[in-house]
DNA sequence: TTCCCACATATAACGGCGTTAAAGATCTAT
DNA sequence: ATAGATCTTTAACGCCGTTATATGTGGGAA
């Protein structure tokens, strides 16, 4: 082969983006028309213009094609709602603010929010836009640490507590349509989150009495959670 | 028709009942061995000795067998580790049990936490076993208010909010495998949820200066959550 | 110019899924 | 013995993700 900058091949590439940007057009309006579970291939198919085996041939199977829209398409409002967050004076309003942020994108979008929590092989490479969504949502944290109000090494434990916690505010709510929620409950709960975090990390909550808190649920509390996930399908 | 009860229809009950009582039989075993994902009517169909059309007959459709399978088996052992759970003298040390022991639960069991997480219809009936659990779950914070702890309007928030990071804190790490969580994850982000929603439920986090808490972020917080449910998909 | 080959795209199928129409089998009540 | 309700099955329908196979198509080499 010759160089790979070639005109012709310049034209290929051009045509190779022209087809992706068509496929992942018609599936950026395709997703809310039907909602999370009625996105198929079949019916993206029937509207973008070109055959299975054509997406097939870009995206490799559906969850490359689903990686593909988060990447480029679905990702970049959420890490814009990040960096549109502005600065605050005391580190933890801007936590705050960046934790509401990020619970609000997830309801107000919960089809794209679905496909970005859909179960991850455990050796698929994680996707840069959500990475550096949630670098934004945590990057508070370190002024929180220069100011002596957050031991560095509970940075990380914190980022993945807020992450799980805000998770579940925003996925438990789209489970269970019926439960009537409560209209204050995601910023008391990130409130609540953030002062229990930061008051006195190890210790036992609310001045207990010497009461054996680690007397009664002794030795093995959840041990390590990726370790438990091998269960049943043994 | 003559009295329901009579020994003819006592038997036809019997046969009803050991019919059911097979197919679920079969679906409890089929579960773990395939996984939430292949978990199908085809393959329960393989190996319960009935037919699909048997299946329907008795079960309705899928998500009504799910929810048989839930209500007649799966959620008893739930149900079973929150009574397990000891009396504490601090309510607080209780509620501590009882959420470690849900979160426990539901991350040694990722199939039924599936399964039970499953998206409900907004006017499908609440399971009751999923129910008594929850009540369960959150029975400690009658003692609270008593005590002068929790006040009365806080406790269905903070029951919706230790529900929903709960959740969080279980589904996260089963979506993305991929992370190393940190082993104390779990017991830390309770300790942290308790002490601050019982510290000042209302006030700014940390003590920060008279800066504008709300002053930011000021009108709209996520509003309604079950109201924005209905974006989109219009 | 002609040939060749990599690449793009399509048709038609495969096996799996949830579900159901239609018909037979069985059992009860009269 | 018969009529009707109930239980059960065979065979299909219409989806789904995916792929074997074949047909264009366009640029580099002869």
């Amino acid at each position: 082969m010759m160089t790979p900058t070639s005109a012709a091949e310049k034209r290929r590439q051009q045509n190779r983006a022209d087809a992706r940007r068509t496929i992942l057009d018609a599936a950026e309006l395709l997703l809310p028309e039907v909602g999370h579970d009625g996105f198929s291939i079949r019916r993206l198919v029937a509207r973008c213009g070109y055959s299975a085996p054509t997406i097939y041939h870009y995206f490799g199977d559906k969850a490359g094609l689903i990686e593909a829209l988060l990447e480029e398409r679905l990702l970049a409002e959420l890490i814009e709602t990040q960096q549109a967050v502005p600065s605050h004076d005391d580190p933890l309003d801007e936590a705050r603010a960046r934790f509401r942020a990020f619970v609000r994108w997830g309801v107000e979008r919960p089809n794209q929010y679905r496909l970005l929590t859909l179960p991850r092989d455990e050796d698929a490479a994680p996707l840069p836009s959500s990475e550096k969504a949630l670098a934004l949502l945590q990057s508070p944290y370190q002024r929180l640490v220069e100011a002596g109000r957050l031991p560095e090494q509970d940075v990380e434990a914190l980022g993945q507590a807020v992450w799980a916690c805000l998770h579940g505010l925003i996925a438990l709510p789209a489970i269970r349509p019926d439960v009537q929620w409560a209209p204050e409950l995601v910023e008391r709960s990130i409130d609540a989150l953030l002062i229990g975090w930061l008051a006195k990390p190890t210790s036992s909550p609310q001045a207990a009495p010497p009461s054996g808190l680690r007397a009664v649920e002794p030795a093995s509390p959840v041990t390590s959670i990726q370790r438990a996930h091998s269960q049943e399908t043994k």
